[in-house]
DNA sequence: ATATAGGATGCAATGGAAGTGCATTTACTG
DNA sequence: CAGTAAATGCACTTCCATTGCATCCTATAT
């Protein structure tokens, strides 16, 4: 069995051909991946399709599902042993208004924040917009 | 000259009659709207218009643009002196699973965020998304 | 008062993305 | 090999954001 088998495997997730093609799509990715991106890269498979393995991707831990701010929901490979909780696993999102790419910053996880009495978090989203490394370079 | 208008005329908008009514709306709500809700109640009157009186708004400082990532942009409406600065004036946003609404945290400013090198900052969006007091009050 | 110009408004249409229903195919089980 | 459940593919719908264009209103100059 192959690592990429193996990933989904863990997380009870079957191991179809497709899921396995886009699994390997995301993990070679180092920036996060719209449902579109993905689309033109399978170019002849089915919108549908891409969008229920990337919806039972992230309902069964393998990737998270990022609102980054500019309408299209992206889409990122889970970090080895995340399991998706808040206050141990969340990061922060950095999106370039330059090149329009969203990174993940795993190294920068999202401080605690206080909520006045009777408000309970259950998620927390943190996206920073601006310039990113590689643009500012240029 | 009325308090709405003054408000509309410190930020270089017109007061019409619409803009004066969709200003009076936003300031007595204590939660953010959406152009759905907006259009709701000012069934008699164009979406376009309603859209393009909140675009006028958030242009020139009159309200703020939320992205609760529930898909609708809300609008509130900036608070007194406010500048929409980076620094000192984001605040973080609370968005209730249960009641679906979508409250500015305005007292609880977005914590200072350390980049990476070469990342550069110029806007950030905090959302936590929970149950909010009024719902865990029941 | 009237002409004029620029902005505001209203209507219609478009576009993008998410999501759903259903028929068909695939793959696993006995 | 038969049967079943999940996965896939196609068509369609819905929701929200946005734009083009015609019309209306209002402020200003003459």
């Amino acid at each position: 069995m192959s690592d990429l088998e193996q990933i989904l495997e863990n997380n009870n997730v079957k191991p179809t051909a497709m899921r396995l093609l886009v699994l390997q799509y995301l993990l070679n990715k180092k920036v996060t991946v719209s449902l579109v991106n993905i689309e033109a890269h399978f170019h002849n498979s089915d919108r549908t399709t891409l969008y229920r393995t990337l919806k039972t991707f992230v309902e069964n831990g393998v990737a998270h599902q990022i609102d980054d701010g500019t309408g299209s929901t992206k889409y990122a490979i889970c970090e080895e042993n995340c399991n998706c909780d808040v206050d141990t696993d969340l990061h922060l999102h950095f999106h370039c208004a330059n090149c329009n790419e969203t990174v993940c910053l795993t190294a920068h996880k999202i401080p605690h924040i206080n909520l006045p009495e009777g408000f309970k978090a259950e998620n927390v989203n943190l996206v920073v917009k601006g310039i990113c490394d590689k643009c500012n370079g240029q």
